[in-house]
DNA sequence: TTTAATCCTTATCTTTTGTTAACGTTTTCA
DNA sequence: TGAAAACGTTAACAAAAGATAAGGATTAAA
């Protein structure tokens, strides 16, 4: 997987957001870079400032905190989406939760510095401004869904939907990463699986 | 409350976001409008997609969804923040909640069309980019926090929580939308609460 | 001001979840 | 390849939460 297959996988990830013109993407370009973690690699560890926001060409990787000596998963990122420890890389402050590969993990990069530079470039600002804001407005759109489910459903339901609209995760990772995903301990969702499982019939 | 005082207030609102020049100023307070939602009345109701995003300038509403016949409450807001149905608004799809003011509520409104027509505006498109940036980033952190705490955190815990940082929330809003924003029945926090009081002697 | 609606608490009972531990299977890696 | 670690299920028990209903207090409205 060489460097411009990345670089245009990567554009093609962003056009949801927005696209960039030849001129704009020279510059972007320049400032972009590489990263593959293996398995169990962090790409963001407790206490520190998260500097990168991520793209994630090929891979998986988890959130976690670690409360009383365990961790608690709270949320997972695949390819084609965007990776970071939003919070902390935004306010630069040290982030509170752990973001680590669940496979090897092929990246692209952009560190903070580096979009502050883009986002002063004469040239990039608005493009790079109108960027940021699409990306922030989708991540808010899904945490309003995600906390919605937590507010309106029990964690059957929250399983339920989610063995609907995400089967393929449940082949991908660890079931007692999803259990907490869901807001329950592994031991639950197994039991629930099991009482789902036998309604199907 | 005269019209100048609310375009101060919601001046000193955004400033924490953006701060705008006396030229950018004059031509976006030709874009805003102004509300008075009375105790009860809806600013957004569900099915509809919603046009508006607003400043509080005094007042508070709350978010709620309605299933099997039952209203839960997810969310508050209070003055000096912004409140939309932010999905819907920035997606244009219907709302799922309905938002409803909590007592007199008095509003500085951006219709989603004026701030499309600001977004393209030369002399403000570059500012108003930024300011929807940073509005979404803000978000982003609040859901954040949030999510994590439904994760990580029990409903007693949720309840502790709120109860030190935000005690003033107990003064102003019924205990049982209180509830649904912790993600527990109204009867589960009455014993949440008779229980960590005994603990507090 | 009287009536109705809203709200919080409490009690009872049911259901679900958490906790801990054991077991067998699969995966990892030395 | 062989030992250790990781994983999912199940069981047993404790703790917490949901559902329903009743009672009393407060608030809102006719």
């Amino acid at each position: 997987m060489d460097k411009q297959f990345k670089i245009n996988a990567f554009r093609t990830g962003l056009a949801k957001f927005v696209t960039f013109e030849e001129s704009e993407w020279e510059i972007l370009t320049q400032y972009l870079s590489f990263s593959t973690l293996k398995k169990k690699e962090h790409f963001v560890v407790e206490g520190k400032v998260c500097d990168y926001i991520a793209f994630i060409i090929q891979g998986a990787v988890r959130h976690y905190h670690v409360k009383d000596g365990q961790e608690i998963t709270g949320y997972f990122c695949f390819e084609n989406e965007l990776v970071s420890a939003y919070k902390s890389f935004v306010k630069r402050v040290p982030s509170t939760n752990f973001i680590q590969a669940l496979e090897e993990t092929q990246l692209v990069l952009i560190a903070y510095a580096d979009l502050q530079k883009m986002l002063n470039h004469p040239l990039l600002a608005l493009k790079m401004e109108r960027f940021g804001r699409l990306v922030a407005e989708y991540y808010i759109c899904c945490f309003e869904d995600r906390l919605n489910a937590f507010v309106t459903q029990s964690p059957e339901e929250r399983y339920t939907v989610l063995e609907k609209t995400a089967k393929d995760i449940f082949q991908r990772v660890p079931q007692h990463y999803i259990a907490n995903f869901l807001g329950i301990t592994p031991v639950s969702l197994s039991r629930i699986r099991k009482r789902t499982l036998i309604l199907k019939d």
